[in-house]
RNA sequence: GCACCAUUAGCUCAGCUGGAUAGAGCAACGGAUUUCUAAUCCGUAGGCCAGAGGUUCAAAUCCUCUAUGGUGUACCA
């Protein structure tokens, strides 16, 4: 707690009984213009209590604050107590606190005993990993991210697609029409294209579907051959998957796909029904839910008894919560599964009361298409690969143009498209709708991925070229320009952020915090030369842009933005 | 029909638990010791915060209704 806050809050309330120091504490606001100060109290709420006028109240609290030297000077505009802070102990105070990352560690005591399961990303087995994957693997990654910096212990689980009359198709299409030697040659697009494959016919002839049904059956039932393709089916997924993963620096604790549950599903079922929370439906095992809850009913079994996508998500609710004992479960998924999870939390919760409040349905606009709808079956995805090799061989083309010198031309090429893609997708809110479009993802200037980069690169590009003297001696007086300063209170808000993006789940809060940081560092850059500084001036400004850049960079980390060191 | 979500500058978006003159980027126009890398910085212009009510000392922010767009609504996931 920043000790210009407390000072004034304990000054108040010892002298207003009325006001408690809480109270005031959680009125202090960030001045809308930097001009009036650095901190400000507003003190309109106070006016009931006091039987004053916010102005006059005002006046007389800055009777109070005569001769402290904490602060520069207090004025009263419109009833708003405006606070400069005395800067050299301000700056002391904040940079103090930042030096040898003392803040990190602090801030990992945020979170500390807890734990956070995150279910995220998790693709379709057998079908290429498509844009419209990318929102929940970069926006999961960014939490868990998140979430463990606060010192919380984080389990990313991947949910694999990898049960479903789906599967059924594919075989059937493959006995017909390949051989496991050529699914192996040929990979996952060749699964893609076969599933296209099979709809197409199958509009022309609806027996197929029966056919698949059977092989699905067969799956179930532990055919041979079925359990053969199967495994052929997420092998080569997960190759694929697994490549992409690398590219953005997404990583999982477990792959448990859907499969992985249907062990428990029986028994899940059973403790339902125990808890009498089923009733028999239209032929169909369901859970009803209450009028308030204005939701359609669950189906557990279908008519015919086989599970559903919600039997299975139950289950692996119930493993989550027993295995993992965790705090919270976050599931990171498109708004259209709204009502679904809906359904599942509220028959766990029926069933156990105490995971209320547990698990949360972290949702995420919709992503769409200039040209409409796009859909597996038809084929007409937009590779997540290519994307992310269209971003790179822009990157290159640019690279060139300004005869930069880079060391490795593609792996930067690859590191600055792949960060484009990310920012361009954290740096917005989650629940915004997205329309797809090209320009958009690969625009490079003004408030995206590269300027982020690019600013760190100048940050790194001061420190090698300038060596700094021993930093125990620093004399932070000699920070006295505007843009020190504002770069200063800006990094002091870092913990707020991480804090704020945790309470929200919301990584875009971290994405604004860097534009934030990257403007007034560029500011700073511009109008302070640090290489002919005098010594004293070269040193605190050194100083301070060593805080910085771990501060950033964390930051960086944090949303999975890769870091370049020349560009 | 019912439910959920969204609507802020020409475009893409910020706007913290209600607080001062609603902020950025892009696009447009004008400028910056050719430098510690100009993927930068500074300036100009651009707004009935979808509309109407309500609560409040104070509403882009909270509540209600309406409009527009998106999504979901029992045997897909």
């Amino acid at each position: 707690m920043n000790i210009f806050k407390l000072q004034a809050a304990k000054i108040l309330s010892t002298n207003y009984p009325d006001l408690s120091q809480n109270l005031i504490l959680d009125s202090f606001e960030l001045p809308k213009n930097s001009e009036f100060g650095d901190m400000a109290l507003p003190c309109f709420k106070f006016a009931k209590a006091l039987r004053k006028s916010p102005i006059q109240i005002a006046d007389d609290f800055i009777s109070l604050f005569h001769g402290n030297e904490l602060y520069e000077s207090i004025t009263n505009i419109k009833g708003y107590l405006n606070f400069k802070f005395s800067k050299t102990i301000y700056i002391k105070s904040v940079l103090d606190n930042y030096t040898n990352e003392n803040i990190f560690a602090e801030l990992s005591l945020f979170g500390k005993n807890k734990t956070m399961v995150i279910d995220y990303s998790h693709p379709n087995v057998a079908k290429n990993m498509g844009i419209h994957n990318l929102r929940s693997t970069i926006i999961g990654q960014s939490l868990y991210n998140i979430f463990e910096s606060l010192g919380y212990k984080a389990i990313g689980v991947n949910h694999l697609g990898d049960w479903g009359t789906q599967f059924g198709k594919l075989m059937w299409a493959l006995e017909k029409w390949s051989s496991i030697e050529e699914v192996e040659e040929k990979g996952i697009l060749f699964l893609n294209e076969n599933y296209v494959r099979f709809h197409k016919e199958a509009e022309k002839n609806p027996s197929m579907e029966d056919e698949a049904r059977k092989w699905f059956k067969k799956l179930e039932d532990n055919d041979l051959d079925a359990v053969k393709w199967w495994k052929l089916f997420i092998k080569i997924s997960m190759e694929s998957y697994k490549k992409i993963y690398k590219r953005l620096d997404v990583s999982f604790d477990f792959v448990t796909g859907e499969s992985f549950y249907i062990q428990f599903l029986a028994e899940t079922i059973a403790k339902l029904e125990t808890a009498n929370l089923t009733e028999i439906s239209e032929g169909a095992l369901v859970v009803k839910f209450d009028e308030s809850d204005n939701m359609p009913p669950c189906l557990l079994k279908k008519s015919d008894g086989a599970t559903l996508y919600g039997t299975r998500d139950v289950a692996a609710v119930m493993y989550r919560l027993k295995v993992f004992n965790p705090d919270v479960i976050l599931y990171i998924t498109d708004i259209a599964q709204q009502l679904h999870f809906n359904q599942v939390f509220n028959i766990i919760e029926k069933y156990n009361p105490s995971s209320k409040g547990k698990l949360e349905h972290i949702i995420f606009g919709r992503l769409s298409f200039p040209d409409g709808q796009m859909s597996t079956r038809k084929g007409n995805i937009i590779p997540l690969n290519e994307v992310l090799d269209k971003a790179r061989d822009k990157v290159l083309e640019i690279l060139d143009e300004r005869e930069v010198e880079v060391p490795d031309k593609y792996e930067t090429a690859e590191k600055i498209g792949i960060g484009a893609v990310i920012f361009n997708d954290l740096s917005r809110g989650r629940i915004k709708n997205i329309e797809f479009d090209w320009d958009q993802i690969l625009s490079f200037e003004g408030e995206t991925g590269p300027h982020i980069q690019y600013s760190y690169v100048r940050m790194h590009n001061i420190l090698e070229r300038v060596k700094c003297s021993d930093t125990s001696e620093i004399d932070f007086s000699a920070l006295t320009d505007e843009y020190s300063y504002e770069l200063i209170k800006t990094l002091e808000q870092f913990s707020k952020k991480v804090i704020q993006a945790h309470d929200d789940r919301e990584p875009s809060v971290i994405a604004h915090y860097l534009i934030e940081l990257a403007k007034n560092f560029n500011r700073f850059y511009r109008n302070n030369r640090i290489i002919d500084a005098p010594k004293d001036v070269q040193d605190s400004r050194i100083h301070l842009v060593k805080i910085l850049i771990s501060v950033y960079g964390k930051c960086m980390n944090l949303l999975g933005l890769p870091i370049v060191e020349k560009m």
